[in-house]
RNA sequence: GGCUGGGUAGCUCAGUUGGUCAGAGCGGCGGAAUCAUAAUCCGUAGGUCGAGGGUUCAAGUCCCUCCCCAGCCA
């Protein structure tokens, strides 16, 4: 309860539209996501922003390329990102685009004022040019005739620019650094801003781009042959999107921001021209900038012994949004860098989500349907001493969980903050093994058994409640699942015991995060030569492999039948694929899970026919191509010479049931 | 080359101001249990805490030198 601020404003870096969503915006922005959704549980007043850089040459270029203007490109692109983030369960309470009135009209006003007051100036300005990277670079800069930063050659030029005096707030940005810490975040970054600033001269900045140059861009409203440079132009949205110079106070019920999020990549934008600019402008400094590091994909030394070379937001229609930001929060040090894999995210889906959180959760529901009719049990008392008995010390660790998440929110460290609510988690399992209701139940001792699951499903509650902002549909579907009606949790709520009402019934949502079968691993490889590109095993290997587990008569172990995890499913969309005259492509619904399937049935159903069936589907097997087509399973038909029909169930049960 | 941060159990890493700090998770192995998603629980794994030197009654924890890695800068 230390230090919980008055009102929290946290913001993304705009993301410039032209780029393709990748995982660094993914992650910064579910970063942001979360940080603003744990100061609304602390009900703390809460502004995040996020959207999108539209100026610049490319948009021009991909603009021309297209033959359409370069509003209207930016209108085509913007959506990639406004739908990855509905996709993503992205919360922000305002999306700026840098060519919208509200903003174009604040860069004027302060381009203007800044004028008047001699902060900027114009001068004649020789320089070398790169194209690419739309930047300047002095003679010396130059990494052999060619662009430092993209190595492509560069254009001399000799022409007039509007300059902002960045330069004279050197030592005032120096003294500004050093006796704020915790303003540039994590500190290494901080001393990397202080190694340049102190080590060399800072330059004025060019504010402007001739327009014969480059004409898409806020025109300078003292000269309308310039427009303003991008980087100019973007970092005022952190102030344009809030108000500033239109909605004064607006503007101050949240500036100045708590968190501008970036990636290390934007640093010296963001702590050398960000701050200076403020300055000049008369606006106070934002609380933080904090830099996160890179996620590493691809063809890094951990993922090559198993080529897990995946891109990153795969994972989100494979094991669903939750998971992966889970994943992301969980795995990252905030600051460090991190690597993706799919073994990494597997391995910790497995471990803490499925075994662990969606286990527990599964226990709790399940044993209170069976011992107490499937609702919420009697209010058990609670013991505020640990040491009095075993509920005492599970709500504790429960407790101490929450202390813990809402310590690390401040401090940057919500990986450490998640551990420890997953060790609250373990921690409930634990609990009901000590007491183990099931067995208390056989005794008859059903007041024991209802005063142990009352227990455990409260402090599922509040894991549930802790959990909220990192996996906000998932915790919202347990506490409904718990009978919970209100919809978003509160941390007032979450210290409190004996929330839960007894008499409310509950419900069993299935399994909240599906075990993700892995393949058993196989033996040690037969041919040690260097890695191929794709080392994932051949059907073939691991066919003889499994032949080599069989008995001489053929028969196979129950293990080896358990291997097989079978669902039932009911197709949602079934349609022909174009050029392959046996295959239909079938979208399914899994239970809370679509998948795509591609099914050589096509000779024997027609699409319509399908819709709405049951099926029974292979969950787990590997995803193939078929006719370039993904297919994440297979559906059991049976067929005997021409006939073939659909293997479905007897009566109805909904999609998602384990068939075994 | 300079600066900064790191090198701790098979893997990923925690370890505040020097004194139960030699730990957690995952994996491996053995056992228990059966409410649960073959999930859970318990026990176990003997790591010179990069190398060498030093300060101290006491050092992953401070100082020096060296090796290796990463980032920033030149």
């Amino acid at each position: 309860m230390s230090n919980i601020p008055s009102k929290y404003y946290v913001t993304t870096p705009i993301y410039y539209v032209n780029d393709k969503p990748h995982i660094g915006h993914a992650y910064t922005t579910i970063l942001a996501d979360v940080l603003a959704s744990y100061h609304r549980l602390l009900d703390v007043p809460t502004h995040f922003l996020t959207g999108t850089d539209e100026h610049g040459q490319k948009v021009q270029q991909a603009a021309d390329r297209n033959g359409i203007t370069p509003q209207e490109q930016c209108d085509q692109t913007v959506v990639r990102f406004q739908e990855l983030w509905k996709r993503l369960e992205i919360a922000n309470d305002d999306f700026i685009r840098t060519t919208e009135p509200r903003h174009k009209a604040v860069v004027q006003q302060v381009l203007q004022e800044l004028f008047d007051r001699d902060e900027i100036y114009k001068a004649e300005y020789e320089g070398w040019y790169c194209v690419g990277c739309e930047r300047f670079f002095a003679e010396k800069d130059l990494d052999g005739g060619n662009c430092p930063e993209c190595g492509r050659p560069v254009d001399k030029i000799i022409e007039s620019n509007y300059f902002f005096r960045m330069g004279k707030y050197q030592q005032w940005l120096i003294d500004y650094i050093e006796s704020h810490p915790g303003f540039i975040q994590p500190a290494f970054r901080a001393n990397e801003t202080l190694g340049f600033l102190k080590n060399k001269e800072l330059q004025d900045l060019c504010v402007s781009r001739p327009k014969a140059r480059l004409a898409w861009g806020i025109e300078l409203p003292f000269d309308r042959e310039f427009v303003t440079y991008v980087w100019f132009d973007a970092l005022i949205n952190y102030i344009s999107a809030i108000g500033y110079k239109a909605d004064e106070e607006r503007f101050a019920k949240w500036w100045p921001c708590s968190c501008h999020l970036i990636g290390k990549d934007i640093l010296t934008t963001h702590t050398v021209y960000w701050p200076t600019m403020l300055q000049a402008m008369g606006v106070a400094m934002p609380q933080t900038i904090f830099a996160h590091g890179w996620w590493l994909t691809g063809r890094t030394k951990m993922s090559k012994s198993l080529g897990n070379v995946v891109n990153p937001m795969e994972m989100v229609d494979r094991y669903g949004v939750d998971a992966f930001r889970y994943f992301l929060i969980a795995e990252m040090t905030l600051g460090q860098d991190a690597s993706f894999t799919e073994e990494a995210f597997v391995k910790r889906y497995n471990s803490d989500l499925a075994n662990d959180l969606g286990n527990v959760a599964s226990r709790v529901l399940s044993m209170i349907d069976r011992y107490c009719g499937g609702r919420i049990p009697a209010r058990a008392a609670i013991s505020a001493d640990p040491s009095d008995d075993a509920e005492a010390v599970a709500w504790s660790a429960v407790q101490m969980a929450a202390r813990e998440m809402e310590d690390s929110v401040p401090h940057m460290k919500l990986d450490a903050g998640l551990a420890a609510v997953l060790s609250a988690v373990r921690r409930i399992n634990v609990y009901l093994q000590e007491r183990a209701p099931w067995g208390l139940a056989k005794a008859g001792s059903m007041a024991e058994v209802e005063k142990i699951l009352y227990t455990a499903a409260e402090c599922l509650r509040v894991c549930a409640g802790l959990l909220y902002p990192v996996m906000p549909e998932k915790m919202l579907a347990l506490r409904a699942a718990l009978g919970m009606a209100d919809a978003k949790p509160h941390l007032g709520k979450l210290s409190e015991f004996g929330v839960l009402v007894p008499g409310t019934s509950i419900s069993q949502p299935g399994a909240l995060f599906p075990r993700i079968e892995v393949e058993k691993k196989e033996e040690p490889a037969p041919a040690p030569t260097p890695e191929k590109k794709n080392p994932a095993p051949k059907a073939g290997n691991r066919q003889s492999a499994m032949e080599n587990q069989q008995s001489p008569e053929g028969l196979i172990t129950f293990d080896q039948v358990m291997n097989v995890k079978l669902k039932t499913a009911v197709v949602l969309v079934a349609e022909r694929i174009e050029g392959a005259d046996k295959l239909l492509k079938l979208q399914i619904d899994l239970g809370g899970e679509k998948r795509q399937l591609v099914a050589g049935i096509a000779l024997h159903y027609k699409p319509e026919e399908l819709v709405g069936k049951t099926i029974v589907v292979v969950a787990n097997l590997k995803p193939a191509r078929l006719r370039g087509v993904e297919s994440q399973g297979m559906l059991l038909a049976a067929s005997l010479g021409d006939t073939l029909k659909l293997v479905t169930v007897d009566g109805a049960i909904g999609p998602g049931a384990a068939v075994k």
